[in-house]
DNA sequence: GAGCTTTGTCATACT
DNA sequence: ACAGTATGACAAAGC
């Protein structure tokens, strides 16, 4: 992903602007867009996230409820659990285990069965052993660990790793072993295993990264039969795609953990513009304490014709474009004009 | 044994 | 036309 587009209004105010709005109470800010931080469900739309009782939330815009902390928590292990599939460096191929019986079985001729679905499963144990710094290295990240593989570092095209694909030349015979040590008979792929039982005399790492001209050079340099030469093209073709495939998840974890980032900062956004909003109700009550002093004021300072206070509920003050300031009854709409001059005199008259 | 996750594979559309 | 890529769907295997 070249990075999620900016899913900001593009009239609102730019954020210095916003930042000169408030006191210093709110330099807690930090710059739009916030750094990842994992808070909501990655897959909750965010009109739902939205939701929440803008009275319950933190000043950092977050959920504040207990439950929210416990879903939060729950989410954490979520995504973190999702992060080992997307550790660099894993070759599944490695730890794929051979289905012992269906090996024994197995014919050049490949079932349907065969055909179809994936070695599966988890990472066994025995890979802890052999990717050591790999696995579980959780401290590379501060705070957020399982974000290591993310980073936006896309190398989709990778190629795949030599180990995950031994080269048929140093591959050892299977043999049967019951332990769930990983031998070098349990490394080879379905695929080996048909190339190796029809005989192909190429390794398939060999078959799938090569590229084209070159496989065809290698293909036309050994005479193979018709059967061979389906299967190094069915190699050739289930090894890119496979390829294509991780590639794929990866991209769409990356789609994922950006909308949700995008939601983080959305949320935050949200939060300081909801801040902003008390910030002006407050300074609007100000202004309108500060008015009714200042009316106040003046009236004390007024008086009619014969010499009464004018009562301030009965009569209005008129601002003028020129600056003149005209004094108007409620009830009979007269206006008094109430110049610099005429409050001197009135105020003489005091 | 059900349910979940992971991964390989297929089909298909697209480049 | 062919090779490669992208991705949804499915299945198998492990936990």
């Amino acid at each position: 992903m070249e990075g999620s587009p900016c899913p900001y209004p593009e009239n609102l105010p730019s954020f210095d602007a916003i930042l000169c709005l408030h006191d210093s109470t709110t330099s807690s800010f930090t710059p739009f867009p916030e750094q990842y931080v994992m808070n909501q469900d990655p897959l909750a739309s965010p009109s739902d996230v939205f939701l929440f009782d803008e009275d319950a939330e933190e000043e950092d815009g977050l959920p504040s409820t207990i439950n929210d902390l416990i879903e939060n928590v729950t989410i954490l292990d979520e995504i973190r659990s999702l992060n080992l599939s997307l550790e660099e460096g894993f070759s599944p191929e490695m730890v794929a285990r051979l289905d012992e019986e269906g090996s024994s079985s197995y014919s050049s001729s490949s079932s349907s069965c065969e055909e179809l679905g994936a070695v599966g499963g988890r990472y066994p144990e025995d890979f802890k052993q052999i990717f050591p710094c790999n696995y579980g290295d959780d401290t590379l990240f501060n705070g957020f660990p399982w974000l290591e593989h993310i980073g936006h570092d896309h190398t989709y095209n990778q190629r795949w790793s030599s180990s995950s694909s031994p080269s048929l030349d140093n591959a050892k015979p299977y043999h049967h072993s019951s332990s769930r040590h990983i031998s070098d008979a349990t490394m080879w792929s379905r695929d080996e295993r048909r190339a190796r039982a029809l005989k192909v005399p190429f390794s398939n790492e060999l078959i799938v990264n090569l590229p084209v001209e070159e496989f065809n050079d290698l293909l036309a340099s050994v005479p193979l039969s018709e059967e061979q030469l389906s299967l190094v093209r069915d190699i050739r073709r289930r090894g890119k795609n496979k390829i294509a495939a991780q590639n794929c998840r990866k991209r769409k974890m990356d789609v994922l953990f950006g909308l949700s980032d995008d939601v983080s900062s959305l949320m935050r956004y949200r939060s300081r513009l909801l801040r902003e909003k008390r910030e002006a109700l407050r300074n609007l009550q100000e202004m309108k304490r500060k008015l009714t002093m200042l009316y106040q004021d003046v009236f004390s300072r007024l008086r009619d014709e014969e010499g009464r206070p004018l009562n301030p509920m009965e009569y209005l003050l008129h601002f003028e474009a020129n600056g003149s300031v005209t004094v108007a009854s409620c009830k009979q709409g007269a206006a008094l004009p109430l110049t610099k001059s005429s409050k001197k005199q009135r105020d003489k008259k005091k």
